[in-house]
DNA sequence: GTTGGTGCAAAGGATTTGCAACTTG
DNA sequence: CAAGTTGCAAATCCTTTGCACCAAC
């Protein structure tokens, strides 16, 4: 099933709507294939002869943030498609600082030692938010 | 050797000038407990009688960064001192998602544990990023 | 038909740039 | 005194809010 098809179910399951803007942002995140801001994504659909107004953009994607379908990544300032979908734990990214490309992982050992480490300093841990750059294999 | 004397050494020792603007900024990092916008700094110092514009705090800031003498905390949006000064390896955050109070540590392991990660996915690992949050031991 | 969603207008912040004037070393 | 910094004005961009209208269920 493809992103944008479960992102719809998920929309569905939860009571939300699936409305036109909903699918548009949902089929642009799809396509892109590094992380968009809002204003990016409206662009891409400007291109496309369509329009979307861009409060609309924001919220949706705060919708889509919500229900884990997309990530925002805060070291490039965009969102991206979740690549993970229903897998549980914290979901981590890969990033090439020269081209954006952005690969998505999850690990169980990883989070394991974080909440360890936290623990140790007095904190009761709850995420764990890893961007870590570097050149990807075509950058290097 | 307090942080912003020690910044100040490190300034001196790169070719900068030390200014007033600049001091005034570390001072403000220094007293902050918590992340600080650009703008947080100049609202913490007119409340002192003193004033410092806009895009000088940016610049200064930018500087900072680049000497990691503070850091950005992305998940907050606002900047903090660097607590570990010249501790080497990647500085990582706790940060408390009630007060907002935030805890650097380093740790080598898991450096060298995403270091593995990354090059499993193909990627040419250079700078690792976390910040973890979670109640501190006082909002627990 | 209802309820939730969207579009529009507008406001409020955040961030950046260019340039003249000033300060530090 | 020279080079590096700062302050100001202004432009641009990002983000949010309120409300009337519209579309999905």
């Amino acid at each position: 099933m493809s992103f944008v098809q479960h992102s719809i179910a998920v929309l569905r399951s939860r009571g939300y709507k699936v409305t036109k803007p909903r699918k548009e942002v949902l089929q642009a995140v799809e396509r892109a294939t590094v992380p968009v801001s809002p204003y990016d994504i409206g662009r891409m659909m400007e291109r496309r002869g369509k329009h979307l107004d861009h409060v609309t953009i924001y919220r949706v994607l705060d919708l889509l943030c919500s229900l884990n379908l997309v990530h925002k990544v805060l070291s490039r300032g965009g969102f991206v498609k979740c690549g993970l979908l229903d897998r549980p734990g914290c979901h981590r990214f890969l990033v090439c600082r020269q081209c954006g490309e952005l690969q998505e992982f999850s690990d169980e050992a990883l989070c394991y030692q974080e909440s360890q480490i936290a623990r140790n300093l007095g904190f009761q841990p709850e995420h764990h938010l890893t961007e870590s750059s570097g050149l990807c294999r075509r950058c290097r």
